[in-house]
DNA sequence: GTCTATACCACGATAGAC
DNA sequence: GTCTATCGTGGTATAGAC
């Protein structure tokens, strides 16, 4: 009641917003440093040490923006949570809600795996993350906001649909498509290519039953299944 | 050459095998304390005199046993792997290759969340060997086992199927269960309970066109979609 | 704001008695 | 085989000059 909108001091403190332009540019470098070593040796192998050093930065620059590792690493994760809303929400663009089924589903896949291709960091820094304290943010928050992203899109494709039922499909084809990349990444190469194909596929064999019932596009669902 | 069938000493040497029941009995109880351990605290947050502590044995037993922490993590590993296989393979028994589809996905996705809802240390065990050296156990040779069960079992049902596309599939599947089940358990229960039943929906969804296609089974198929 | 040097601590691993 | 006591390493975080 006495404080009135003085952000309440979070339990771990967040990195210090640097005032300059220079500080802030030094932060990125910062970050970008353990994204790189964070992809090499994993997040209990890289020591802050390293850290700095690869930044071309001191010890005491890294800890006045970061008041201790796990801030750094939390860092790091609403970073990569931030790119992975981004790209989410260009592959399901509401104002083309109406493209073929294949060509959303396509993207949705892979972008995604693009992404994770591109950075190998992001699962240490989930695993890191989402078993330690700070989890929110790059779990139910990152989840809520793709999902949310999903169901707006189905909103406006498939307008008749029950608001629940999108929501479940919502939630199931974000969890599908994270749950089955992550797995497939560590597996071998020659695996994961087929594995994709497959993916997007169940995917198809899905949504367009919805498609149809709920009278929603000119995307042609039942075309062919497969084509060897 | 001269060595015979010596048994060629591994990177990382296993735990010792101990040769009297007691000493078993005893690596049983360490593998026991470090699941419990790593289950509350992680992998790097459980210390190895921690894990002595609690399995109520010294430092010196503990070491007698495994060369090293990392021996320790992967012989829990192997475990872990083991009792995977088995839960899988009571899942999909080829011998009863024919019950209805909606029994075989549910046997095989609640059996696998029940596994993990009671093995609360696999996720990070999981994690941790994956990144590491000693992967194979947990990745791509678990991967293989429980694919291959998968494939037999769908070789016995579906036996026109072409080869390639039942190895498709049950690469899929079982990828599909494993990523969206350890996505799952990172969210709250009450999300978890929709996404599940709607994850077997999908998954009917997938199998049913095939078990249809290549005239498997008495399996009703295209009974209903949804009962609300 | 930035740096160097270092305090402090926790952990994995071992030595050596029994 | 089992135990206690301890060593060495390496890591986070800080002190304090500039």
């Amino acid at each position: 009641m006495a404080k009135p909108a003085a952000s309440p001091p979070p339990a771990t403190p967040a990195a210090r917003a640097p005032r300059q332009d220079r500080g802030l540019q030094r932060v990125e470098l910062i970050l970008d440093a353990a994204e790189a070593l964070i992809a090499e040796f994993g997040v209990e192998g890289t020591s802050t040490n390293a850290i700095a050093e690869r930044a071309k930065t001191s010890m005491g620059s890294l800890y006045h923006f970061f008041p201790s590792k796990e801030a750094l690493i939390e860092a790091l994760a609403r970073r990569f949570a931030e790119r992975k809303r981004e790209l989410n929400a260009k592959a399901v663009p509401v104002d083309r809600a109406h493209m073929p089924l294949e060509e959303v589903i396509e993207r949705v896949v892979d972008g995604h795996a693009r992404f994770l291709a591109e950075s190998p960091a992001f699962v240490p820094i989930y695993d890191a993350v989402t078993q330690g304290r700070a989890a929110a943010c790059m779990n139910e928050e990152l989840v809520d906001a793709i999902v949310g992203q999903v169901r707006d899109f189905l909103a406006a494709r498939l307008p008749a649909m029950r608001e629940q039922d999108r929501n479940a499909a919502a939630l199931l084809s974000v969890t599908t498509v994270h749950g089955v990349l992550l797995t497939a990444m560590r597996l071998s190469p020659k695996a994961s290519g087929p594995l994709l194909r497959e993916l997007k596929r169940m995917l198809v064999a899905y949504f367009a039953p919805l498609d149809a019932g709920y009278g929603a596009t000119r995307g042609r669902v039942g075309a062919r299944q497969r084509e060897t």
